[in-house]
DNA sequence: CTGCGCGCGATTTTT
DNA sequence: TCGCGCGCAG
């Protein structure tokens, strides 16, 4: 049976699938059957008698891999033994367990999550004698932000600063030093973060020539999902994995770059022509997701941008309902009329083709809150994550001592609950294990009868098979106590918690992997996509994803766009890719929520809102209009009027950002030019003096880097 | 040194 | 409202 590809795919699509070798880039509108393109370029390259384990697919989560992996097999009708999925973090995981020795870790290393980094930050301060008695000192999450921020843009911290935390400056040589002694901390204790993970299997295939040989003959197919996304190092990686010559195909979309804060470099997809000689570049433009009425909408959305990622996508499902746009007198009653909504969608919908978007994770409280008083089933992404829930941490914390005793951090956990033993003698104690001062370990063992019990226990642990589940098993009741002194409100909700753990664990024969896993993979409840349950989400969290229903609430001011992201023009722009993210997710329905008012909790009291600019935006006819009537129901503006204070409220707040009308004044030069990407466009405009506003015809309005074009 | 209580400040997004 | 960090008492 063969797969045809001819009615399967459009032109373009098809193109992308087929051209199996050598370099391809591929420009990819929201909802232009993109995932498609992945999924059946795997089935032929399957079909055409590739050897599925010489396949490699990058992706931005777990849950893309694994759809996208399991999509190919239904239609190849047979598994893809081997082929290697995942993101770039568990990727990196898994080769620098395999090759820790050659970069300087004997005997292995621990993966930190966010809370350990930022612990380690707060240790480092302390133990420089930094910040003592500064009440207003950065926090410890300030400190690691500033640290992360300027390894994953590869700046010093100072430029960081400058750029989005000024008032942090009086700190600079602080901050620098702390994060030298952080670098530090990590090494001395076999401990890396997310951020270690990609630098350093950057510098492991940079340095060691036979394992990129090997990497590179063993992937001779690489595909990487939402390249738009990537930083230099997962630039430079992929260029390592692929050789010069490689087949390696990128895929993206500029205006769904929604990660600058950690990194995302817009250059690296138009770099990649560049890097890669010869590349041949594909577009997607027709869009399968959505009714035309939404995208006339996102097409507006993308039209106020300063940077005019104009990508004006079309559509052949038609629909003669126009978006809504309801204006809720305050957010209490924005989860109530939310949840009629569901209510009454769920006649047309299942509950999980229906999702409820927002800008932050905490702005879902009052519509959980409202849910679960009526009854329905509600599934959370981008909250907090279950591996992060302290009980968890505890668990895992033997765990990590069991494979890395010099896991100071894991040392630390484990000995919270042993009364009279703090910081300080956990110190003492760590020092004492390395130092081979078994005298001192006997004392305090002697002092504290808890320690030696958990001594015992570890060591019981060691002697024991490496099996996660079986380790686990022991450990549970060893903690059962524990858990119950530490926890004595909710301790039955953190047991069974626990007990989902040993559940995963069960699947697991290797430790490392487990423990890898479960930061790398986050909520292991996410994994199943529950059937009959509204899915609430954060934008970041809902992309790459679809429902026949959205809803985006909280579109205010300060809430979405965010106030932190306000500082800066490019801020501002990076929240609209992100709303146009949002609203592009719907197929048929889409409802934006613009609450009158929201809590204040530093006042306690409501305060009136401004309309999101997103929204004031709007040309009147792309969407309905409705208000909630001081009754509580919903009341529909026939004649739409025009937005409150529009225009002043926007001029007031969005002058500075607002470079593009400056820039008109001095349109000066004209004249034509040629992107490798967009192909020929017209100068319109040059802002700065190495930057280009230049129209493409069909992509639209594009502020360029003078290096990537050529005039002609 | 540890454990507790008080007061202040803060509140994005994720691997 | 909550969490963090500081200062104080045992």
């Amino acid at each position: 049976m063969s797969i045809d590809f001819e009615t399967e795919l459009n032109d373009a699509q098809r193109e992308a699938v087929q051209t199996t070798e050598g370099p391809v880039l591929v420009i990819a509108g929201a909802g232009s059957g993109k995932t498609r393109t992945i999924v059946y370029r795997l089935a032929h390259l399957v079909e055409s008698g590739i050897d599925p384990a010489q396949i490699l697919l990058l992706t931005f989560t777990k849950k893309a891999a694994q759809e996208m992996l399991a999509r190919a097999e239904v239609i190849l009708g047979r598994p893809l033994t081997g082929t290697s999925g995942g993101t770039f973090h568990s990727f990196a995981y898994a080769t620098l367990r395999r090759n820790a020795a050659d970069i300087g870790f004997n005997n292995g290393f621990t993966l930190m999550d966010r809370a350990d980094s930022e612990n380690i930050c707060k240790e480092v301060k302390d133990v420089f004698k930094l910040g003592k008695g500064d009440r207003s000192y950065p926090r410890k999450s300030t400190l690691l932000d500033m640290i992360t921020k300027s390894r994953n843009k590869e700046l010093p911290i100072e430029i960081i600063m400058e750029r989005e935390a000024y008032h942090l400056s009086p700190y600079l040589d602080d901050i620098n030093e702390i994060s030298n002694g952080y670098a530090q901390f990590k090494r001395e204790h076999a401990l890396m973060d997310y951020d270690d993970l990609l630098f350093l299997l950057d510098q492991l295939l940079e340095e060691n020539a036979p394992l990129r040989n090997q990497l590179q003959t063993r992937y001779r197919y690489i595909m990487v999902d939402e390249y738009q996304d990537t930083n230099l190092v997962q630039a430079r990686i992929v260029k390592h994995l692929a050789g010069s010559k490689g087949n390696v195909m990128a895929v993206g979309d500029d205006a769904q770059s929604i990660y600058a804060f950690r990194g995302a470099n817009i250059a690296n997809i138009l770099d990649f022509p560049k890097i890669f000689e010869g590349t041949k570049i594909i577009r997607l433009e027709k869009n399968y997701r959505s009714v035309q009425p939404i995208l006339d909408l996102t097409n507006e959305i993308l039209a106020g941008a300063a940077t005019k990622f104009d990508k004006h996508l079309y559509s052949d499902l038609k629909s003669d309902k126009l978006p809504e746009v309801v204006y809720p007198l305050s957010d209490q009653s924005q989860a109530r009329l939310v949840v009629d909504q569901i209510l009454t969608l769920q006649r047309k919908y299942m509950l999980h083709e229906i999702a409820v978007l927002f800008r932050a994770g905490y702005q879902s409280f009052p519509l959980e809150v409202a849910l679960t008083r009526i009854g329905i089933d509600y599934q959370k992404f981008g909250g907090i994550r279950f591996h992060e829930a302290a009980h968890v941490k505890d668990v895992l914390s033997y765990l990590r001592l069991v494979l890395n005793p010099h896991d100071l951090l894991a040392w630390q956990r484990a000995m919270d609950h042993i009364k009279g033993v703090g910081p300080k003698t956990v110190a003492k104690i760590y020092k004492a294990m390395h130092s081979g001062d078994s005298k001192y370990l006997t004392t305090i063992t002697k002092k504290h009868e808890d320690l030696r019990a958990l001594f015992n226990e570890l060591n019981t642990l060691r002697g024991l098979t490496p099996k996660p589940s079986m380790l686990l098993e022991r450990i549970m009741s060893f903690y059962q106590p524990i858990l119950i002194e530490k926890y004595p409100d909710d301790y039955p909700k953190r047991q069974a918690g626990l007990e989902q753990l040993s559940q995963i664990a069960v699947s697991y024969s290797d430790m490392e992997q487990f423990l890898g896993d479960l930061s790398l993979n986050g909520d292991p409840e996410d994994e199943k996509r529950k059937e009959n349950s509204v899915v609430l989400s954060t934008v970041h969290s809902a992309k790459g994803l679809e429902w026949k229903a959205v809803i985006i609430i909280d579109l205010v001011e300060d809430r979405f766009p965010s106030r932190k992201a306000m500082q800066r023009a490019e801020d501002l722009e990076e929240e609209r890719r992100l709303m146009y993210v949002a609203c592009t997710r719907a197929k048929d329905c889409l409802k934006l929520f613009v609450p009158s008012s929201v809590y204040n909790r530093a006042s306690g009291m409501s305060d009136p809102t401004l309309p999101s600019p997103f929204i004031l935006e709007l040309p009147n006819e792309t969407f309905e209009r409705l208000n909630e009537s001081y009754g509580g129901g919903m009341e529909k503006r026939t004649r739409p009027e025009t937005h409150p204070q529009l225009g002043t409220t926007r001029q007031q707040t969005h002058t500075e950002s607002n470079t593009d009308t400056k820039n008109k004044k001095n349109t000066v030069k004209l004249g034509f030019c040629k992107h490798k990407i967009f192909g020929k466009g017209k100068i319109i405009a040059q802002p700065e003096p190495n930057k280009f506003k230049i129209n493409f015809p069909g992509f639209g309005i594009k502020t360029i880097i003078g290096d990537y074009i050529e005039m002609i």
